[in-house]
DNA sequence: CATATATAATAAGCGTGCTTACCATTCAAG
DNA sequence: CTTGAATGGTAAGCACGCTTATTATATATG
């Protein structure tokens, strides 16, 4: 009964959660950037002058979300908002030299913590792990689909 | 390289945990509990009386945190704040009739959301999902360990 | 007893997500 | 061209987590 733990998923995808963006928030507390501002950021270095409401297309978050990120990653001087000339309702969303310089910090940041997560997990596991994450998202993501992209970060897939 | 996908573990498992807690929220929003509260309200409902200090370790988030869902439940009628006789310092929490007369249908909620999630998953890759989590959550809480008294579920559900 | 420290709870204020509601602009029909 | 729907962005206000600071009470130490 309890020997499987399923019943304990929830509790468990919510604290590992937690945990791992508390631990990356420490490591990257330095550099100033959240886990969400670093989320965002990943999308806009790949490519660079994306509008908004495609960032909270990739992102799987609202519009309205992405806008108050935006705001906060602009007063730290992460990214830059410009005009769209063809489209003026588009605002459109540029990494600035600080971005860039931090980016591979930052995903190297992300490694360790990744690695610190999953220490004594055989690479068998690992794989196993990442598999069955994907099909939860699948599985939870039908019916509304159809937006996701996929989470190109250079995988064939 | 990436062939493995251990570089997104960090955009899956916020995926995932998003998409879960949504799923939930939709299921269970004709009760009127969000996910968080229906966590602490398992608590409270095995261990009625518990004392909110008792609570943030329990659901290991910070008093304050406590203090103002236990805010939330208390409007909502779901729980009840009491006076301890003999340490004035302390609020202890009780479920109300409310509250036991939603635990199961909302415990029954959640088997729903983790099945809906598994599905298509072999009970051995189940089995390994919930292995590898409980170690990332215990790589992820050393050093400030020793709080963790387990998430003994028992669920016979 | 008196004072210092520790503990339980809360207050203030922030980050990140949400829903709902609202402009501004673009595009599709008529 | 004009009207109406769709789209991009934002505002207001809420839930839930956090850090830091404050109040009330308990306990340990002199």
């Amino acid at each position: 009964m309890v020997s499987d733990g399923i019943d304990r998923l929830g509790f468990l995808i919510h604290d590992v959660q937690r945990l791992m963006r508390k631990r990356f928030e420490a490591r990257a507390s330095g550099l100033g950037l959240s886990s969400a501002q670093w989320r965002l950021l990943v999308r806009v270095a790949k490519e660079a002058g994306v509008a908004q409401a495609r960032l909270a297309e990739l992102l799987e978050i609202e519009p309205i979300s992405v806008s108050r990120l935006v705001d906060r990653m602009e007063e730290g001087g992460w990214i830059e908002r410009r005009q769209d000339a063809t489209d003026r309702r588009v605002r459109m969303i540029f990494p600035t030299e600080k971005a860039n310089a931090a980016y591979a910090d930052v995903k190297s940041l992300a490694g360790e913590v990744y690695e610190e997560s999953l220490t004594g997990v055989s690479a068998e596991d690992r794989r196993i792990l990442i598999r069955v994450l994907d099909t939860i998202v699948q599985n939870l993501t039908d019916g509304e689909a159809s937006s996701l992209e996929k989470n190109t970060e250079g995988a064939a897939a």
